[in-house]
DNA sequence: CGTTGTCTTGATTACGCTCAACTCAGGTGG
DNA sequence: CCACCTGAGTTGAGCGTAATCAAGACAACG
């Protein structure tokens, strides 16, 4: 995986301008890519969990089962995301991965981050940033899944995938496609498919989300964003410069 | 605040050994402890975020408002823990963190932990590792909070601070203090003071839980844990042995 | 043209919310 | 010492959102 193709160092260069051993590092993260097709498993709960995975192309979640059959979706990962992190304190998976779409991942060892802490400062406070952000998104979606309605629920998610879509992909303008089926939908919103798809109807008769198949378009952002309670400053891209830090 | 004093130093022991360097540089986290009193902020969302904090003793929580004028509680913070580290990455506080009781927090600034970055790759896997432990915590509690009926939520809830209080308070049996309102209690459950009473009146009638003011008694730990539909491994004290990782 | 899976719509049910009245313990002042 | 107040917790009645169950629509595919 060459320099410009790579992902991680486009997403890591948000955070700060990087040296060339740095990118280097960053690339060796890349050294080993696999095409993996929608569908199937990175891996499961209990699995061990030796390593972290970069997501080149394609989608994929994490999800949990719960003893009363439904499902749990807790993270969709998009191109440029670092999985697994969340499990680095631990000696087995505590989620299941499952690709979305086809795509390609690199694994990479947990010592590789170690590597990273030993050589570059500047590496680590963003991976640890990337993490905070990871937190931050997880969080938010906690007090959205706890408190709002089905409404709320549904325009907040939709206007957080347009934005982090935006944030990679500057090109989307109200209009996107999202590869997810309701079942799903219903499984990271907390509803059931069919609430989900009474929602969407609900949505669109206010004229805030039309949906055509995977397409989904939204005529008013903001009045999406105001639909879904939605306060931004959790996903803002004017990076704390961390160099600042360093000083 | 002199080493065997030290909160964080009993906190990052569990994950590996440290040298007298490393015992130093957390020390050097608590020296400016702060005596608060019970209800008083420690941050509003909107505030400049540079500091982290050590919470020495006392406990407190983490919380949102919503435009409905509900409140989300999200996360119980115990002597030893760090609070704040989730807004690394941001120049602005997402969060407001109020005391439960009255105690002593320790501030330090962000670069503080840079120097920690900077001076010893252990340590820095030690933090990292507790992020993503508290990262863990966050996400059970987002499935539970997003699936589970009330009795669970509860039983969950209860089982949980129960294992943590254990963890650092090895004489804890079968019964705690929980210093907590109803209120409080609804809002961390996602439910309303109302059937939070219910609830505990249930599992009462169950056998589960008793609860006189704020003293929480669980007879039976098994059976309650299995009212919550708890998976203990994202709370595992064997904790993955970080020096394998450097080797 | 039938089959399959996804989505939609309708009818009924249930869990938890809201509102309101009541209990109870602790604190305060006469 | 008692009367009153306050705040937390409890209990009841009615309601609403979303779940469940079931039937039907629709598209994609063989």
């Amino acid at each position: 995986m060459s320099e410009d193709q790579s992902c991680i160092i486009h997403h890591f260069s948000h955070y700060c301008s990087l040296t060339k051993e740095e990118k280097a590092l960053l690339v060796s993260l890349e050294e080993n890519p696999t095409d993996i097709k929608a569908g199937s498993l990175l891996w499961e709960v209990g699995d061990p969990a030796k390593e972290f995975c970069t997501l080149h192309s394609g989608w994929a979640y994490s999800y949990r089962h719960l003893e009363s059959g439904d499902r749990q979706i807790l993270e969709i990962y998009l191109p440029g995301d670092i999985i697994g992190l969340r499990e680095f304190a631990f000696s087995q998976r505590l989620e299941n991965v499952c690709m979305i779409t086809d795509g390609v991942v690199c694994h990479f060892p947990h010592k590789r981050l170690l590597e990273i802490f030993r050589q570059s400062v500047p590496l680590t406070s963003v991976v640890f940033a990337i993490a905070s952000r990871h937190q931050a998104l997880v969080t938010e979606r906690l007090v959205t899944l706890a408190r709002r309605s089905a409404r709320q629920k549904t325009a907040h998610f939709l206007y957080e995938m347009y934005l982090r879509l935006r944030q990679t992909n500057g090109d989307i303008d109200r209009q996107f496609r999202l590869p997810l089926s309701q079942e799903q939908l219903a499984d990271i919103l907390g509803l059931s498919p069919v609430h989900v798809s009474r929602t969407f109807s609900l949505l669109s008769e206010e004229g805030l989300v039309f949906r055509d198949r995977h397409n989904v378009t939204i005529p008013d952002l903001k009045a999406l964003a105001a639909a879904g309670e939605f306060d931004d400053c959790y996903l803002h891209d004017d990076v704390r410069p961390l160099f600042d830090l360093s000083a």
